[in-house]
DNA sequence: CGAAAATTTGACATGACTCAACTGGAGTGG
DNA sequence: CCACTCCAGTTGAGTCATGTCAAATTTTCG
């Protein structure tokens, strides 16, 4: 239940079976069904999930009681609230398994613990949020520059498969504009 | 010139007298006038760069041919395309200095050079990208939930000595607004 | 099969943009 | 140190992309 985790890290780094060993102790696995919560809103965010399998979103709501998509992870992707879980703070985001999801997780004190017994792997998170923070300023860019309508082709082109798995109304509200306007774009009533 | 970024290094982790000596030649310092461009669209994105003092600003060409800015980074952060820089490939980005300014940079081979040689430096780039990488989703966040007039406040309030620096076109289109807009909200003629 | 959730549709409303003209201040060169 | 230029900021009118609301339809799932 472990191995896509260790698979993934061995994509960055290298990890003999002494590491893994050490490794392994400080995870956690869990099954989660489809809709149930890994994060609440109010809550202290102190562990960080990897997605074994599935998928999650992280959401919130705004003011209005809408819930406004953030973030997707799909399998190999880590997913949390980076400030909440450097500060030991709470949150203001919910994370949510969109299908019957399986992640690993591991708590910030145990993360701490483990960096410090196999410092490799800090290696292997560094080179994971560059990769992530990249990512994000790529997407400020799109959003900044394309429209709405430029905005889901483009998203439709990347991920054709993703946007199969998941519900419209979460797309709308990860590209940032409202359901209702998703469903004219794809009807072609602009 | 080197001690405002070892300064910064120590803040998270430990460092010895020979740690710097490691560190030192890897470096690159320089000083930047006005306006003065340190990444260009197209060029390859080989570089990341610290401000010690001043303060820059990414920005893209939209179609329009409008600037649109994406980040600002002042004193002790680091700022590049961290896409292109991890993929060493061609940058959409330009990077410029706002006022003169004096940063430290590091090329993307002696980056790896340097982690080899004192692995303690992943810690501190993890934590940093960390760090970015929660304000980013922060950000998102406030794009998603607040009206312009809103995020514009918001911003004020949390910069107040950084509005006075900063021209009020590239704060308007940080926040992604034109500048008209944020001349009426300023004059409070919504 | 039935209830609840998601999507579609249309009418209408509006926040923010565009464009163009005007004002003011900062920097530059004579 | 003045005069000129030019860039940033302001203002107003008109427009448009996208939002809101509510009803109708379709899909999902217990």
């Amino acid at each position: 239940m472990y191995t896509p985790l260790l698979h993934h890290i061995k994509k960055f780094i290298q990890l003999d079976a002494d590491d893994i060993q050490q490794i392994i102790p400080y995870l956690e696995y869990n099954k989660l069904k489809k809709k149930e919560l890994l994060l609440q809103q109010g809550e202290l965010c102190n562990k960080q999930y990897f997605i074994v399998k599935g998928c999650c979103r992280m959401y919130i709501n705004n003011e209005k009681g809408q819930e406004q998509t953030t973030q997707f992870a799909i399998e190999n992707w880590w997913i949390t609230d980076y400030l909440g879980f450097h500060n030991h703070s709470t949150t203001d985001f919910n994370i949510q398994a969109i299908e019957e999801t399986e992640i690993v997780s591991i708590d910030s004190s145990a993360f701490e613990e483990l960096l410090a017994k196999v410092p490799k792997l800090e290696r292997y998170f560094r080179l994971i949020l560059q990769k992530a923070f990249g990512a994000s300023q790529f997407r400020i860019k799109f959003l900044f520059t394309l429209s709405a309508e430029e905005r889901y082709h483009h998203f439709n082109n990347l991920f054709p498969d993703f946007v199969q798995r998941v519900p419209q109304y979460m797309i709308a509200s990860y590209l940032d504009f409202s359901p209702e306007f998703l469903s004219k774009i794809r009807a072609g009533k602009l």
